[in-house]
DNA sequence: CAACCTTGGCTAATGGGATTAGTTTTCTAG
DNA sequence: CTAGAAAACTAATCCCATTAGCCAAGGTTG
């Protein structure tokens, strides 16, 4: 047998693209171990289960999208930085539909999981979006919240087909930025 | 065999509640047989599939999700209405948080599936709810949009234990609806 | 160079869940 | 009282995750 020189980050990455692709639900061991050219039971050789794999998918996500972000608000504040971070959000889960389902709900075993930490710097990242808008530290969490459950509700429409009228989505998400930076100062 | 005397909406009720209880992921065929003291190839002749079961959890829940709202707003209008749709909306996913999760990305049909029917009257009730902000009829679909995703996305954090600080649920919620209210005048 | 041993792959087998086929029992209408 | 539809049941199939146990590849070490 010619070795397939798998590496367990490989086998993640082709798993992250599978779901963007046949989406998160239908990703499958077998399915994976086909795109890797390789038998099933070989998969367990470098991950110890679908859970983990899927795990690993949802940090993967958390991490890219610490990045995007990261990279989207740099040198914006306030209203810009409130748009620039919803779009960099908005266009990740477009174009990785499959790792963004992986983050929703996906169990965490504590302080030291990678996964928790990935999206501890992510609110970091989210923190420093809103620092424009001068809000009192007590707020912050309020405001952190909020838009981590527009975001994700908008999001999560768009990938699930919710809006069913004919009108541009991308209208409605302005409009959505214009109403969180009007309530974010009053 | 004394039969068991099962309806279609025995069936679907008891799905809804096992749903509530092990959670929906983990809502299973042979699970729901034993509740319904029955062998599990006979719900088939009740439901079709599996997938069958969750698609009517899923209408139920959006039905009960309207017939709630719809009373919760009853009498109240402006940022009154807006906080009393929350509330409903946000208690009904505390108490029922697998009927909910069924909600979430469930496919339909076309426009004559009843779970469509039910969205749509869902949205109807929403938008009374909004009708004492006198928007431009222009933004009526926008709001609605930014309503749904909002709440939807604020539901699923909850549910999904994804608040992990220590601060109080209930003070970001609160601190939402301002923040929409605040938003839908301007 | 050759024995070695770790690594990564394979086949075969197990177990659980959904679903189907075919049979039997219970009601209910006539 | 009986025939037939409705609703259970048992047995069997299929698909997927996972485990057990075997074997080859290829670097390592004397």
């Amino acid at each position: 047998m010619p070795r397939a020189g798998l590496a367990r980050s490989a086998v993640v990455g082709a798993a992250a693209d599978l779901a963007d692709e046949v989406g998160y639900h239908n990703l499958t061991m077998g399915l994976l171990a086909e795109r890797l050219g390789v038998r099933t039971p070989s998969l367990y050789k470098h991950v110890t289960s679908l859970a983990d794999v899927q795990h690993r998918i949802a940090t993967l996500a958390v991490t890219q999208l610490d990045d995007v972000t990261r990279d989207a608000i740099a040198g914006w504040a306030g209203r810009q930085a409130l748009a620039a971070l919803a779009t960099a959000f908005r266009d990740y889960i477009r174009h990785h539909p499959g790792r963004y389902v992986a983050t929703i709900g996906a169990p965490m075993s504590g302080h030291d999981d990678p996964l928790y930490q990935a999206g501890a710097r992510l609110l970091h990242t989210m923190t420093a979006a809103l620092r424009g808008y001068c809000l009192p530290s007590d707020q912050t969490v309020h405001a952190l919240r909020t838009l981590r459950a527009t975001f994700h509700g908008f999001a999560t429409l768009q990938a699930f087909n919710g809006f069913q009228r004919p009108d541009d989505p991308d209208e409605t998400f302005h409009w959505l930025i214009e109403l969180i930076d009007r309530g974010l100062r009053g």
